[in-house]
DNA sequence: TTTGACGCTTGATAATTATCAAGCCTTCGG
DNA sequence: CCGAAGGCTTGATAATTATCAAGCGTCAAA
């Protein structure tokens, strides 16, 4: 069902920071031991409560991450090339704590877990790179849950608009990198809030026609938003 | 101002996972270069935005972290003898994503960051032990995420109280671990909210007394507010 | 002991957010 | 091209949560 990763997938997956500095031989166990498979859109790749039996990389599309209980849902982050998910529920053999699904067509590779944790204990650049990496994973989670407990609705999406707006560089707008129902959950709200809520940004010079914002004067939208370094950078 | 850290506190921060595998000359290196003092209650120990000059070490007390945003604030967690905090800012020499104060007098060491980096980059087994806390670190955020978005404020209490009594283990009853405004701010809402949710709580066998908390029959309260191990567990 | 500070509670009200029910629009398969 | 499905929007309403204002209780400093 799986099949084994391709050598072209390599180079790609390298080049990721957390397996770019670990030996030759380890990292080309670990890819030997991969599987790629392409998933339509809408599959579910994992649940939660599941053991982590793999690592997943994005080679492309997309990937949801989510959480249910009691019934309800919530979008706590979106996968995109080139990145992995479920590290840490791999590195300590536990169950994972979110469920994933392809929003679209998507390449994903899947690393056995144990290969992963066996590299672990034998690779000692690859153990510090997946401290730098699980401690940027940590700094993120902070920010947004900073993001959920300071900030309203209408405040979120402000600024959430201002940093897909930074990624665009000096483009005039953007498109959305989802829908809006996604990007709904994703912020803590309902799909019906999300659109009063755009609305109400209206006001600060935001436009929405479909998928495509522009952002009339950044500045105006800023002073309403207060975006900061220690819940919105990327960076720090 | 600060005082070396004496010997006698050597064993107690031995036994901690990070720093249980490392090897004797490396943690008698960090030890060396630390400082411990006593903190009368109420003193910012690190502000947000701040860089990380110290891996800190609660030995007695208790320290709040928590965040502030255009004059809003809200506590992300308490920390407690015998652990650490803001570890991940330290190994990425970032600034700290959390302000931390003291709730009652404390003791509190101070590693300096720049030790940690350096023992983190010489010794593997501390670079593991590192991995592990900060996939955990990761996992318990992960889940006061989903805590936050999928319940609503009356279930974060009630789960939050069958939690406390889990750790309470046959006793009765149990005292909450901090003020009620804290309790309050770290569950995402107000004093006055906490002060109603008690109440609300009343008809699920709920009593409070000051800061005394008994739970009637624990498996009605269960009923209402689903506690799931993929949120409320502390291992898993 | 007194007094003030402060945390907790309660009530009234307002703001925020969710739910329900249509209706609109796009998309995609027939 | 048509029609159904599903996402998006809008309006009305309800639930949740916050704010404001006051009073109560406790604790510690004077």
């Amino acid at each position: 069902m799986h099949k084994e990763m391709p050598e072209s997938d390599y180079p790609d997956i390298r080049e990721l920071h957390l397996f770019s500095d670990m030996a030759h031989d380890n990292f080309m166990s670990l890819m030997r031991g991969a599987y790629v498979q392409a998933f339509p859109p809408q599959i579910e790749l994992i649940t939660e409560g599941d053991p982590s039996d793999f690592l997943h990389v994005v080679l492309t599309g997309s990937v949801d991450l989510f959480c249910s209980w009691n019934g309800r849902e919530t979008s706590m982050a979106t996968v995109r090339p080139i990145s992995t998910f479920i590290l840490a529920a791999t590195i300590r053999d536990a169950p994972n704590l979110m469920s994933a699904r392809t929003l679209e067509k998507s390449r994903i590779a899947l690393i056995p877990s144990q290969d992963v944790r066996a590299v672990f204990n034998a690779d000692n650049d690859f153990a510090r790179a997946i401290v730098t990496e699980l401690a940027q994973c940590y700094r993120s989670v902070i920010k947004t849950q900073k993001d959920l407990k300071l900030r309203t609705s209408l405040e979120r999406l402000a600024n959430f608009l201002l940093r897909q707006q930074k990624r665009a560089a000096g483009d005039t707008g953007f498109d959305l990198p989802f829908e809006k129902r996604r990007l709904a959950s994703f912020l803590g709200m309902t799909p019906e809030n999300l659109s009063r809520a755009f609305k109400g940004l209206q006001p600060y010079g935001v436009t929405v026609t479909g998928t495509r914002i522009t952002i009339e004067d950044q500045h105006d939208l800023e002073k309403f938003a207060k975006p900061s370094p220690l819940i919105d950078d990327d960076s720090t």
